[in-house]
RNA sequence: GGGCGCUUAGCUCAGUUGGUUCAGAGCACUUGGUUUACACCCAAGGGGUCAGGGGUUCGAAUCCCUUAGCGCCCACCA
């Protein structure tokens, strides 16, 4: 059957996903089989698909369907996060831009606006990734919202409390004032600012004497609770036991003496605000200081501010500089880069605050995770990544759990009480009300005295559980799914949720199931644009996804994506390699669109051109078989798919269609078309995974295939031997041909026009693709001769030098200068040869087999500079 | 400040234990081609002191030292 005229892609993906659909293929049952299992890593549930997703879920898709092919049980869990703080973000704005305040909601009418927004929103990104040819197991689609997954989040909370793991702790943690919640260091984005160093006195009480600070943040003076030296400077010996004088608050303080502060930085003295500064909040501790919180929430002052009561940090900080600069008291501003820390969501820069939270217990659960992960029980590709990872365990802090949300799990503790301790955790408020009696031995305790703690869990904290929460495998712990299906195989994600997500996931593994959630984990790069920019909505530098697969067809955008994304590098992403992917598919549909548009004939036997061109393609295919299981093994998708490219486009399209094409309107033997078919069927089978599409149409376009004989469905080509000979001997045929070429085009020789070939075969070897020679040289006659050939043109491919007799005079002055070239090039090569092996360190010390290949090497080039130099005589007689 | 990594053709990158195939691939480029599957094509070409310097070795892109540039992670001196 002929294809049509030219390819639609767009057509042909939708016809095709819907079959797979309608089939099934991608759903999995536990059954006998070996299970191959992905679990995607959930994109936020209203979020939509950028090209980090696209680059990602190829690579899943990839991995997916070759293991389908293999013969693996293939499962492919998709789903989506609630992404607590982004979802909730986007809510509040939302709903803002509607005139309705966040604050002015309860709870359960804020979550039911929310529950709107992910129910409209929610999904979007999953019907993206059909339009990607992503064959997810749909029917196991999950979200981590979903009852099972939200009952498993609350019962690992409860269980690590039962533990001792999860405490409440009044600790400094990253405070976003812009969504008033707490931020892990991990949500927290440093970056370089040029800001002001400045010089403030405080006097010394009791005398005229001052000292003088330099803070980056002279609105919390308002906090200030103590002056800190270094007890080893002895140009502050004389303030040791004095007190010091907040200036505008008035306050005494002391000063007290830590080793702590750099002698070398500023002026060498500290001021001391517990409240706002990690490292204060150190030393607050362990000189016992009085701790000030000047803001609120928002990030304005509260009645420590004074006068300043109500306004911005910022705007404070601009009006108490001036203040301070009246009072004559700021000596001078020095600017000073530092780091400040922003919000990853919300952009507002972080307030170190202290608040009380809920914290789990690193310490412990990391060392399993540890472990899994140096002794490569769980394998990070690239390795690179080890390091990193090992730096993060081996430092890990303890992780706040806790955010100020409402969209997420609800933290599962009960208060009764307004004390600390005043709680307990319980997975419902039935049991909670049962502990609470317990603990206080308050019997007439009822359920309306319990108030759960509004906080939600950080979004991590459900994700963690994934891999196992999918399968039921926390609730249920020994089902049939879990069993089968865990650990997975391969996760696909990006290196910057190493320790977000992936290292977590390993913990929760290793505490819940005791055993690793996966096995290999691939890191992608970031996808940048040309100028190496991280693409991203704000800088409107990344193309739409959905646009992309509309003009370059899915298939297409896939190999562009992957042409050029090894493992852990950065992907630079350029549209023209689309284009490379487009083409690449419109060369599979036309290379197939010629073989099927042939006309069979039964009564003519196969030409020996089209049999040795056969048996060569099949050797060169299972050795592009070999190198392909070996890139697939390593994780090096790319290699993978150039080794198919090359595979398909040189040795299939190039040579081997154009060795057996049969002239033009002539019928091409039944022997080779069956034999073409065969290959091509092959060769599908290895594309499939890259390019699922177009693989399938010419599939399915070859004959009429049953549901069961999908290509999708069908099994990897198996390995065979090799005949590396015939490889060999073809290069040497190849090397011929394009002699033939370089000919025709120097003399001006069409190909349609006839010439013939004579051959002064010196090794007698070489001769299995002379049939194929006479084709695709267009030679009407191949001859081997005894001695050179008079008037003729030449090239040398090895030690055999070949004739082609052309009508009309030789430019003998061009041939000869062609031949002094090749002269000199071949005999400057001899020499170097020669020097090496006159070397005799060289020929004492290196291998064998070096030296032999280098007096090979010697012997033909005297060979071939015998045969130059006859030439020339010949040609200057 | 501490740690890790990178620097190979115009671009994006391979180069496994030093020695066949080591200087490669794809794209881009140049030149030719209305050869009837494909101009989203075919054919033939050009192009790199392997970041600089030094060393080890018979032999270095590959090992060691050093300089410069870039990137990432961690810690965050007010």
């Amino acid at each position: 059957m002929a294809l049509a005229g030219k390819y639609d892609a767009k057509s042909v993906e939708e016809k095709w996903y819907n079959y797979w659909m309608d089939n099934n293929y991608f759903h999995s049952e536990v059954d006998d089989r070996e299970a191959y299992t992905i679990v995607i890593p959930p994109p936020n549930v209203t979020g939509v698909l950028h090209m980090g997703h696209m680059l990602n879920n190829t690579i899943q898709d990839v991995l997916i369907r070759k293991a389908r092919l293999k013969g693996y049980n293939a499962c492919w869990v998709p789903g989506t996060d609630h992404a607590s703080i982004a979802t909730e973000a986007k809510v509040v704005a939302k709903l803002k831009e509607e005139g309705i305040n966040k604050n002015d909601l309860t709870r359960e009418e804020f979550l039911e606006h929310a529950w709107d927004w992910t129910h409209k929103h929610g999904g979007i990104i999953l019907e993206q990734l059909k339009k990607l040819g992503a064959s997810c197991d749909w029917e196991r689609t999950a979200f981590t919202m979903d009852d099972n997954l939200s009952a498993s989040v609350i019962k690992v909370f409860v269980d690590l409390y039962k533990k001792g793991l999860i405490y409440r702790g009044y600790r400094m943690v990253n405070w976003d004032p812009e969504a008033k919640t707490t931020l892990s260091d991990e949500e927290v984005i440093y970056e370089e600012k040029q800001g002001n160093l400045y010089y403030l006195e405080y006097k010394i009480e009791g005398s005229d004497d001052t000292l003088t600070i330099a803070t980056t943040r002279p609105e919390t003076i308002m906090g200030d609770t103590a002056i800190c030296i270094n007890p080893n400077d002895e140009r502050f010996t004389h303030l040791k036991g004095k007190k010091a004088i907040v200036p505008i608050v008035n306050r005494v303080i002391p000063i007290i003496e830590d080793e702590y502060v750099d002698v070398e930085f500023g002026t060498g003295c500290l001021k001391v605000t517990p409240a706002h500064d990690q490292n204060d909040k150190e030393l607050g501790d362990k000189h016992n200081l009085e701790v000030i919180d000047i803001f609120n929430d928002d990030a304005t002052l509260n009645s420590f501010g004074l006068h300043y009561e109500g306004k911005d940090r910022f705007v404070v900080r601009k009006q108490i500089v001036k203040e301070l600069e009246s009072l004559g008291v700021l000596q001078k501003i020095e600017t000073h880069l530092n780091k400040v820390g922003t919000s990853e969501r919300t952009k507002a820069v972080i307030e170190p605050k202290l608040s009380d939270q809920w914290f789990l217990k690193m310490e412990g659960l990391a060392k399993p995770a540890l472990d899994a992960v140096l002794e490569k029980d769980v394998n990070l590709v690239p390795e690179k990544f080890i390091n990193t990872y090992r730096h993060w365990m081996e430092n890990v802090r303890d992780w706040n759990i806790s955010r100020q949300l409402w969209w997420g799990h609800q933290i599962p503790a009960y208060f009764y009480g307004d004390g600390k301790e005043d709680f307990v955790v319980a997975e419902t408020k039935e049991e909670a009300l049962v502990l609470a009696k317990e603990k206080t031995g308050n019997n007439s305790l009822i359920e309306t005295d319990l108030t759960q703690d509004p906080d939600a869990l950080d979004t991590w904290f459900s994700s963690w559980l994934w891999p196992m929460s999918v399968f039921n495998g926390v609730l249920e712990p020994d089902n049939e799914e879990i069993n089968y299906y865990y650990p997975t195989n391969d996760l696909v994600t990006a290196p910057e949720i190493l320790f977000f997500w992936v290292a977590r996931m390993i913990i929760a593994g290793y505490e819940y199931r005791k055993e690793k959630p996966f096995t290999n984990v691939y890191l992608t790069g970031i996808v940048r644009d040309k100028q190496r920019r991280k693409m991203s909505k704000s800088l409107g530098n990344s193309p739409d996804p959905l646009d992309l697969i509309d003009q370059y067809g899915a298939d297409g955008i896939r190999v562009g994506m992957l042409l050029s994304s090894p493992a852990g590098n950065d992907l630079m992403f350029d549209e023209d390699l689309c284009k490379q992917g487009s083409s690449f598919v419109n060369k599979i549909f036309n290379a197939s669109r010629l073989i099927l548009g042939w006309e069979v004939d039964n009564t003519i036997d196969q030409p020996e051109s089209s049999r040795v061109a056969i048996d060569w393609y099949q050797s060169k295919f299972q050795k592009a078989l070999v190198e392909l299981e070996g890139n697939y093994e390593k994780y090096r998708i790319s290699d993978a798919l150039m080794t198919t490219y090359k595979l398909i486009w040189d040795d299939f399209c190039s040579w081997l269609l154009e060795m057996i094409k049969p002239a033009y309107q002539s019928p091409i033997d039944a022997k080779t078309y069956k034999e073409v078919i065969s290959i091509l069927e092959e060769n599908l089978k290895i594309l499939h995974p890259f390019v699922p599409f177009i693989s399938e149409e010419i599939w399915q376009q070859i004959k009429g295939r049953t549901p069961e004989e999908a290509l999708i469905i069908s099994t990897w080509p198996k390995e065979t031997s090799i005949n590396k000979e015939l490889i060999k001997e073809f290069e040497v045929a190849a090397d011929v041909i394009s002699g033939i070429r370089t000919i025709r085009k120097e003399k001006n020789i069409a190909f349609k026009e006839t010439i013939e070939l004579s051959v002064l075969n010196n090794d007698k070897n070489n001769t299995a693709f002379d049939t194929v020679i006479s084709k695709l040289g267009n030679i009407t006659e191949l001859t081997y001769v005894d001695e050179k050939v008079e008037g003729a043109l030449s090239f040398r491919v090895k030690s055999n030098e070949y004739f082609v007799p052309i009508s009309g005079a030789i430019n003998v002055e061009d041939e000869i200068k062609k031949l002094t070239e090749e002269l000199v090039y071949t005999e400057g090569f001899l020499k170097s040869v020669q020097k090496k092996l006159q070397n005799e360190r060289f020929v004492n010390n290196a291998p064998e087999q070096v030296i032999a290949i280098e007096r090979k090497k010697l012997a033909d080039a005297e060979g071939k500079i015998a045969t130059i130099k006859s030439s020339l005589e010949g040609l200057r007689k």
